[in-house]
DNA sequence: TGGCATTATTCGTTATAACGACTAATATGG
DNA sequence: CCATATTAGTCGTTATAACGAATAATGCCA
């Protein structure tokens, strides 16, 4: 006979299929971001900083503060010392918007891209080594479901 | 004529597809987590707590810290005080093996279990509320997918 | 012009993750 | 029995995320 109520043999939780789908999500995410933060960690950047860089390189004209806290869902303030510390190691620079001057806007430098640069080939072949076994049809797949995941997220 | 040598109208990076796995795995796996992690605030629960505590709820007898440690890819140092802080909560119990001396076994306590028990609705109605549009067939795929993306990390 | 909204900043706070170096207790194998 | 490995724990440190409250500068609108 079995000990209490609730210890049947095995108190196995039933997962729903959306749970099982994230928690798949959060572990695969995981460790694949670990081997990009110990990439990044050898030039001293933050997964959160290598970010921001990114997201600059794609906007020569730079972006004004709020948008960029905004892409990244982090409040002002935060934004601002996570600018901050880029501005100080020369890798983004910011200037007040001529048109409204409250807008702050940062660009990256080309001491930025440099360091940018310099990761995207070990960050990819990091990305192909851990990933590259799904092969192309797989890897578009995956794709194509997490961007419909978010697409109607509720 | 355009500026200078790297401006060209849109210096868009070639993507390779692994790389675009994972920026969307990442995209996808941060916007739910927060709302998880919102959860779980209201109950002072750090999302690793929260990990812990689920990893110890399906063992019954519990876990050697070690093992916890490996489970999550967290150092012994930070699991002791990730522990100490659960324990000193009445989350969990840890008490020496009889049969080796040198390891310690966590396990959950009726009040811990009590706690998950509370947010396992809410935590899955979330779950459902931003990946249910996806269908379960779909779900299935991805669910599928990021199992397999893991299995052969190199 | 005055009042309100927007944008960014400054300051302070807390919790946490992550890392390194070291110690203590116990097991194991020669 | 001794040397070494294993398992946890202790201590200290740093960086960071995340949150709240308040301020400054500017734009906008009535």
């Amino acid at each position: 006979m079995k000990e209490t109520v609730q210890s049947e043999s095995r108190p196995r939780r039933i997962e729903c299929p959306e749970e099982a789908a994230f928690l798949e999500l959060c572990r695969t995410t995981d460790l694949l971001s670990r081997r990009v933060a110990g990439l990044l960690k050898t030039v001293d950047l933050s997964p959160n900083q290598y970010n921001v860089l990114r997201i600059l390189r794609g906007v020569a004209e730079g972006l004004p503060c709020g948008e960029i806290g905004s892409r990244m869902i982090t409040r002002d303030p935060d934004i601002t010392r996570l600018l901050d510390r880029l501005e100080k190691r020369g890798l983004i620079e910011r200037w007040r918007d001529t048109d409204d001057r409250r807008v702050v806007l940062a660009r990256i430098t080309p001491e930025g891209r440099d360091l940018l640069a310099g990761m995207d080939e070990p960050v990819r072949e990091a990305h192909r080594k851990q990933l590259g076994h799904l092969g192309r049809e797989r890897l578009r797949a995956l794709t194509e479901l997490l961007r419909l995941a978010r697409r109607k997220t509720g």
